[in-house]
DNA sequence: ATACAGCATGGAATTACATCCAGTAATGGT
DNA sequence: ACCATTACTGGATGTAATTCCATGCTGTAT
């Protein structure tokens, strides 16, 4: 239904999204007249409407930066609301690779916990591997609360598939390129190449429980 | 240095994280002031300052909308907070010197988790103040789950009141002397005469919850 | 040939915004 | 008593930004 875009088109498409990774928010007419080397905002405006006609971006009149991206994406989709029966949270344990997260088979038992009592919700708890995350006081079988979705940004900490491992990093995009940022000084950043290699998200992370049933806080 | 939003802040800075959610950009002066009903945009202008100088977002001088979130988190999500839940655990926020903990004054609001998901039982959770934990992955803001006793024993974190002050520290006695270490190496451990000095140990650390609401995971 | 999108320049009107200045008022600490 | 914050009202100014208009150059389907 949506015509493909025009190598220009793609340009500015790609410039709105790359402004909105690395600013936050989105650029000016002027902006991405500069940036890709118009002499008029106008020919920007006349890219923005375009894309606005073929639905990739929706344009608020009258608005300054008021552009907004029509199918936010790292991967594509929205968030998931599988609306499962309140047991309290799932615990999930070890991952085995190329399953799914939430698979029966992976989960330990449940945290009595309201999804709600984080913001944005929880969907389930990962019980974490390895000191990566150690210097943000994410330890070694600490509980994740993990809500589900694909829509991440710069700087959070997110659930991520990579070659079918789940590993948990911090996120950085910049093009088609990702970094998965290890907050421990004896891990190197995990790049990643969108054009080569299969990376999924599987949520961000929203907040952390230590102490679960069992183990103690030393 | 970055201590305390105030609540009128924090009523802006919510604002801020939910425009970005909603629209994808951030929201000018004129919308903070309309939707908190500021008659003046300077009034927003001035909260932004505020919380530029407290490092939670970052203005750029001269641009519309130019606001970015510094320890970034995206979907804030709805504004209500409590609305339900009175059978989970306390919160105790800020305890003022020489009153009990669990006056009603200190509890923020309640964590809907059930006291059992730790062993032993949570009677409440304790708003953790300053890094002198930070080694064991117990951060500012987190939420220390908290055991009333005062049988404990050396090697335990624990809640002490000394001389009205309450503390969260690991515990050590030998004798008469009790010494109250920090994880972090820039704190030195407070050393306790008990012949001489009122400590009163309020209950063991039995859990942590990291972002409850009150953002954190950055 | 003649339309019609894509791709631009150049100019200009009109808002939308950030930002400065001058006040008022309540609070809490020294 | 005094000063520093917090928390605003009200108004003003200049620039940032959207958006309209006129114009022209390509190709490629009709």
């Amino acid at each position: 239904m949506t015509r493909p875009l025009t190598p220009r088109q793609q340009n500015v498409y790609d410039f709105i999204v790359k402004t909105m990774n690395e600013l936050g928010y989105p650029p000016t007419r002027a902006e991405i007249a500069r940036a890709l080397g118009f002499r008029s905002p106008n020919a920007a405006e006349e890219h923005l409407r375009a894309l606005d006609k073929k639905g990739v971006i929706r344009m608020v009149a009258g608005t300054s930066r008021g552009i907004r991206l029509a199918n936010q994406e790292i991967d594509g989709g929205a968030d998931e609301t599988d609306g499962q029966a309140n047991n309290g949270l799932p615990i999930v344990g070890d991952v085995a690779a190329g399953s799914p997260i939430l698979a029966a088979a992976h989960i330990d038992r449940y945290c009595p916990l309201s999804p709600d009592f984080f913001s944005p919700r929880a969907d389930y708890l990962l019980r974490v591997r390895g000191l990566s995350m150690q210097d943000i006081g994410i330890l070694e079988g600490d509980l994740l609360a993990v809500h589900r979705t694909n829509r991440v940004r710069d700087g959070q900490i997110v659930v991520a598939r990579l070659e079918d491992d789940v590993t948990v990093k911090r996120f950085k995009r910049q093009g088609h390129k990702v970094w998965l940022i290890a907050e421990n000084a004896d891990f190197a950043p995990i790049e990643v190449d969108l054009r080569h290699q299969a990376l999924e998200i599987e949520g961000v992370g929203v907040g952390v429980i230590r102490g679960g049933n069992g183990q103690a806080l030393n």
